[in-house]
RNA sequence: GCCUCCAUCGUCUAGUGGCCGAGGACAUCGGCCUUUCACGCCGAAAACAGGGAUUCGAAUUCCCUUGGAGGCACCA
């Protein structure tokens, strides 16, 4: 059986993005694509990269948890579930590092250097002054043994620099294929810092290593280190895992996602009403494609047909109107139940405070009135955020309208004002206030008065709900309940007659 | 500057030598449906970066140019 061992592993340096999460999902997808098959069996780990203290963010972790379990991407082994590779923290994993780091240099594979970060300053600043390649000039690679007590009783830490061989490396890329790079473009990087703590390349490579991950599936940014990684584990005398390079998501212009553009945290699109299917639909056809023609497309056949062969070699433009568009249709599947569920907590957030909360005052009764309502906006919703907006005017008293909006086209203030005294008598003598028997009140009304059918509705819906854009005006003036649609047509009669006169 | 990767509609993509006078989706525009908005439906516009080479035949293979991106920290 063969075993497919991936591994997300992000710093808690911020907080995951699509970015991020995309090579995420893309790593679980295809450990459980794996398990599909009774031949394989695949794990997805998480491990947390903390070896930088200083750029450390507090409550990265947590967020980096509940953003995967938002989503739905659970690992098999790391913090909380452990496993039989931990711990998964690599600030918790510091001995391995250096007892590595130790070998290296015993071995010859690495050395210590004592060059001090003003001198590596200076270092780069001429090398770019002179258009040089910047890179470490190998100062400390061959200091002799008295040269580094001498440093040593000075109290200078060193750090453990690795010693780039000559010649070429040559590595296979699931995605692109063979890459070389000559290694007198590489230099001599830093594995292990003075303080003990190993940089990303010792760290991720041991950790592979030791945690038996089988491919390793990471954003494109690290294809120029590669060669780097390769050299360290044959050094180590590791077997390497198989390499493929995700191509970035990039910003709306068309660079790495940044702080700056684009780089928005997961966790703020689940505040904004994303629903987590659609964003891994979503994040899953930027860079992979089932077919010509398949958009949408449920998790469960996500796994059943993910492969690393679909994979994509260019980079994509995170453009956020199809990922709207896409949650729409998420959204729109939802049965009216589960819609008011999920639309439930942004109502409750998301209307100003002055008005009457859904359910503030009977729980049972405003329950009921909002499963009513959400019906009516179901369809007009790309993202739950956008609830309360659309349905604010069900919760207010007071309506705050332009009263030119009553005015339809062509309408003067006189016709108006004689449409909605009739339509006023006419509704409070109403029987039973539902959608057909108010059309049924309504259309003839039209004729009665000489108006179109549109120009009455119009005057009406602006009326009841201050808005000229609005769900259908029937169900929702029986929404609202008689009542309350008497009251803000006299409101807008009011409105009318004080206005312009 | 150096190294590496990439190159099909504005955007995401299909396309692995003839099925391509390039398909789908979002966005855009037009129309239908319709009491508005939205949904839905129909339609339009919209791309193989350029130049060579290979081949009977190239979006698909090779080379060059150009363009874009990423990397070049005691950050990951």
């Amino acid at each position: 059986m063969t075993q497919v061992r991936v591994r997300y592993a992000p710093s808690p340096t911020g907080y995951p993005h699509i970015g991020n999460i995309r090579t995420a999902l893309f790593n679980w997808l295809f450990a459980r694509h794996s398990s599909e098959s009774i031949m394989t069996k695949g794990s997805f780990i998480l491990r947390i990269e903390d070896t930088d203290m200083t750029r450390k963010v507090e409550g990265a972790v947590d967020t980096i948890l509940e953003s995967l379990r938002w989503l739905g991407l659970d690992w098999d082994e790391g913090p909380e579930v452990g496993g039989d590779f931990g711990p998964y923290f690599q600030s918790q994993r510091l001995n391995l590092y250096q007892s590595a780091a130790k070998q290296m240099i015993e071995q010859g594979y690495a050395y210590p250097c004592y060059c001090s970060p003003e001198r590596l300053d200076e270092l780069r600043t001429r090398q770019m002054q002179r258009k040089q390649p910047t890179g470490y000039d190998r100062h400390c690679r061959d200091l002799t043994l008295s040269e580094r007590s001498h440093f040593e009783e000075q109290g200078i830490i060193p750090v453990v620099r690795f010693k780039i061989p000559p010649g070429k490396t040559t590595f296979r890329d699931l995605i692109r294929g063979n890459v070389t790079f000559s290694n007198n473009t590489l230099d001599d990087f830093i594995i292990l810092k003075s303080d003990g703590f190993p940089t990303y390349h010792l760290a991720n490579v041991v950790d592979d290593h030791l945690m038996q991950i089988s491919h390793v599936l990471r954003a494109d940014e690290w294809l120029s280190s590669t060669p780097r990684h390769i050299l360290m584990y044959q050094s180590l005398g590791y077997e390497p895992p198989l390499f493929a390079h995700l191509t970035m998501i990039m910003g709306p212009d068309h660079t790495k996602l940044s702080k700056r553009y684009g780089a928005t945290s997961l966790i703020e699109y689940r505040q904004q009403g994303y629903l987590p299917e659609a964003i891994i639909n979503f994040l899953a056809l930027l860079g992979w494609s089932l077919d010509d023609k398949t958009t949408i497309i449920s998790r469960e056949d996500l796994i059943k047909h993910f492969s690393l062969e679909r994979l994509s070699k260019t980079a994509a433009v995170f453009d956020i109107k199809k990922l709207n568009w896409m949650n729409g249709v998420y959204i729109r599947q939802l049965s009216s139940e589960e819609f008011t569920q999920r639309a439930l907590p942004f109502l409750e957030n998301g209307l100003p405070h002055e008005m009457e909360h859904p359910l503030y005052h009977n729980a049972s009764t405003g329950m009921d009135y909002v499963s009513q309502i959400a019906p009516l906006i179901q369809e007009r919703v790309r993202y739950l955020a956008e609830v309360p907006e659309l349905s604010r005017f069900f919760f207010t008293e007071i309506l705050e309208y332009d009263t030119t909006l009553l005015l339809q086209k062509g309408m003067d203030k006189e016709r108006a004002t004689s449409a909605l005294q009739t339509a006023h008598e006419r509704l409070s003598i109403l029987s039973s206030f539902d959608a057909s028997s108010l059309e049924e009140l309504l259309r003839p009304l039209a004729v009665e008065l000489n108006l179109k059918t549109g120009e009455l509705f119009g005057l009406l819906r602006v009326a009841t709900t201050g808005q000229t854009a609005a769900p259908p005006l029937f169900q929702t003036m029986a929404v609202l309940g008689k009542e309350q649609c008497l009251k803000r047509i006299a409101l807008a009669l009011e409105k009318l007659l004080t206005a312009t006169s």
